[in-house]
Formats: structure tokens, sequence, C-alpha cells
DNA sequence: AGTAAATTACTGACCGGTCAGTCAGTAATT
DNA sequence: AATTACTGACTGACCGGTCAGTAATTTACT
């Protein structure tokens, strides 16, 4: 009845093969990008042989682009969620963002996708479109409610809105994309928590309406 | 007598070329990534053939190391010597410093380099650890500096120094950034200035020492 | 001055390794 | 016997790197 059951070892396998094979790529992309990766690397992490990648995934391109997408859905997803129950003040909402999305994101190795999109928009014009679209809009218009709201209430001052989305959210990015660049060459910086608890202590004095 | 006064357009065209092909490459590299990159298409854009370029260059990863390293060294000179002529109050110093770089490294195709180095550290240690050592640390010293003269002046609060620099500075970097990656597939975004603007309102509000 | 030899700057055809993509064949399951 | 899931050897294109050869220029010599 339900296609979602295994009846048998080798349907189980093929249920799990492209989540196994999605999973093995980002890996790889994310840590050589997109060129260096070889097929028959990320075939074999995910316990087949290239042949079986062809089955599931028509060509190197459409395999990024479906680690893209099914990476970086879900976690929207569950931002939007956030945002509509959320009561009490705007401060308490961006910074609940802010860190949300670093525990969701920032800390996996989902991360990653933010820094293969940096690295690799130049030769994917139609991916780094479809990522414009999907991922960084509906991204920016949850920031851009915490903003506005915030502003209506009083709580923040009036900075302009569409830059400051950017300004904001530009050092948790930058501090996903060290992670997955020079971080591991031995070029560390100290935790994340404070770098979060200094970036949250200064947007939020800087945003603050004073009397 | 002066060995860089040329004598024929042969000798002229062989003191230009190193400069020439550097230029080339960035461009290439800073569009396309390393791996992606042609010398073929290198050497054509600075007008040799790709034979040329092998003798002002011992191999790919030669040429790369070279952009990087002549790009980005003569504006950390002048960074400093900024740093040592300014007197006044330290919020216009770092406003000068951040708003400068803008001007060098960001709105220029050096800009590029940054990009670059996020992109291809995981598979260049060696590049990024030299990029760490006398680019990053170098200019996180600038930043320092900056900030530990309003804190001492009272002009700032007393936040956590190692983690404000990154977080201060990690705007700018992802609005140069921005211009190499996603920017040019038609997801542009409102002009640098406004987005600087805010920054710098943001970012001073946020360090300021209220009364 | 004229010219032959030596040097310099450059070319582009070529080689060899790599890797995306293919497909005839195999083994498990129905 | 038929179907499904998978394999891995193979191909062909591509590109970093080489090098024998060419053309421009300088030097050396008469």
């Amino acid at each position: 009845m339900n296609q979602f059951v295994a009846t048998s070892p080798r349907q189980r396998r093929k249920q799990a093969r492209p989540a196994e094979l999605l999973a093995a790529a980002l890996d790889h992309f994310v840590e050589r990008g997109f060129a260096a990766t070889k097929l028959d690397d990320v075939a074999a992490q995910a316990g087949v042989s290239k042949g079986t990648l062809y089955l599931y995934f028509g060509s190197k391109e459409e395999l990024f682009k479906a680690v893209i997408r099914q990476g970086i859905f879900p976690v929207l997803d569950e931002g939007e969620a956030m945002l509509v129950q959320h009561e009490g003040d705007a401060r308490t909402l961006l910074q609940g963002m802010l860190l949300r999305w670093w525990e969701l994101v920032g800390a996996t190795s989902l991360g990653g996708i933010s820094k293969l999109m940096i690295s690799e928009a130049g030769n994917f014009p139609d991916v780094a479109q479809y990522y414009h679209e999907h991922v960084i809009v509906r991204g920016r218009n949850l920031l851009r409610q915490a903003l506005e709201r915030g502003i209506a209430a009083g709580e923040f001052r009036a900075v302009d809105i569409e830059s400051a989305i950017d300004v904001m959210f530009a050092p948790v990015i930058m501090l996903t994309v060290w992670r997955y660049s020079l971080a591991p060459c031995g070029c560390g910086r100290q935790d994340p928590e404070t770098y979060l608890r200094t970036h949250l202590d200064l947007l939020l004095n800087g945003l603050e309406n004073k009397k």
C-alpha cells in the first residue's frame, strides 16, 4: 500500500539512495567546490558506483541543484512558522531569529551551502537566480518583518530597512562562511558564541531608539 | 642605463607581460574560480600564448599565489600609514578606515581577491595560511588599534575587542563578496553607499558609550 | 657599413592524466 | 522468465604542462 514502506533490503536501499547521495554530494561540494568534486568519490561515499548515481541524477549539475534545493528549503519553512507564532518585543524576535539560523544552518553542514553559492554563483547563473528567488528573498522577508515590527513599535530607530537587513545578516553569514574556508586551515578564531553575542550586542544597541 | 626604459617593442612587451598576465589571471580567477579558469584563456586575454605564460610563472598554482600577493600588499601598506598619521577621535578614524578600504579594495577588482580566498582556501591550505598571516592579521591589527583607542578614550563601550573586529568588518567583506558572486546574475541590491552608511550608522551607535 | 652568429621572446602542436558520462552485463527479486 | 537495482570498464573531451621550432633583436666580427 504505502509506497514508502520497504518490503525488501533492495527496495529499502533504493529509497535511501537519493538522500545518501545528496548528503555525500553536499560534503564534497562544500569541502572542495563544484569543479574539484569527483562523482566517483561522491558515489563511493554513498556506498554505490558512479553508474548508480546516474540512475538518480541526470548530471553533475542536476546533482548540484538538488543539493542546494533540498538542503535549504526546510529551514525557511521553520523560520516562517517561527515568525508567525512569536509574541513579544521585536528585539527578542530578531535575536531569536539570528540565533536560530545559526543553530539550524550556520553551525551545521548546511552552512556550507552559503559558501557554495558564493563560490559557484558565477558558474551557474540559473542556480544563482533560483537561490536568490527562493532562499535569499524569503530569508530577507523574515528579517524585514522583524525590523518593521520594531520600528513601528518605536522600539528601533528608523534606519534604512533594506540595507539594514543585509548589514545585520552579514556577520552571521561571514561566521558561517569562515568555517568552510579559512578556519579549517588552522586560521581559527574565538568561539562562535562570543562572536554572536558581540554582534547582537552591537546590533541591538545600534538599533535602539534612545529616549 | 635604466633597465626599465624600453628600447624596442619587443623589450617593452617583456616588461609589461607579468603585470598583464596577473591582471588577466585575476579577472578569470575571480570570475570563475581557480579550477574552472583555463590558462589558455588567461594567456589569450593578456595577448600571448600559453607557452609564454609558463615563461613567467611556473605553474597554475604559482600564478594564483602571485595574484594574491601582488594584489593585496600595497593596500595594507597604505592602511598602516593612515593609522599612524590620524589625529582626532576614534569614531572618525574607524569610519575613515572602513570607507577607505571600500574605495581601494571593495569597489575595485581587488575586492575579488576576498571572494577568491573564501572560495579556494580549502584547496590551497598554504595560500590560505599565507593570506591569513600577511593580510588578515595585519588588517585586523588596524581595526584593533582603532577600537582600543576609542575604548581607552571612553568614546566606545568596552565590547569584546577580538570578536568586535570581525563583526564590524563582516558587512564590508560581504558587500564586496556580493559583487563577485550573486550580484552579476541580476540579483542586484541597492547602492553600496546606502549600505555603508547604514552599517556605519548602526555600528557607531552600537559602540557609543552612552552617558 | 654590412652580415653572420648568438640571444631573446614567443608560439602552438602535442602529450598524458583526469573525469563526466555511457552502457553492456550481472545479480537479486518478483 | 521478467523485472529491478546496480556495477565498473570504457570513451571522449578537456586542459595543465612541455618543447622543438620561429621570428625579432642584439652582438661580434670583418
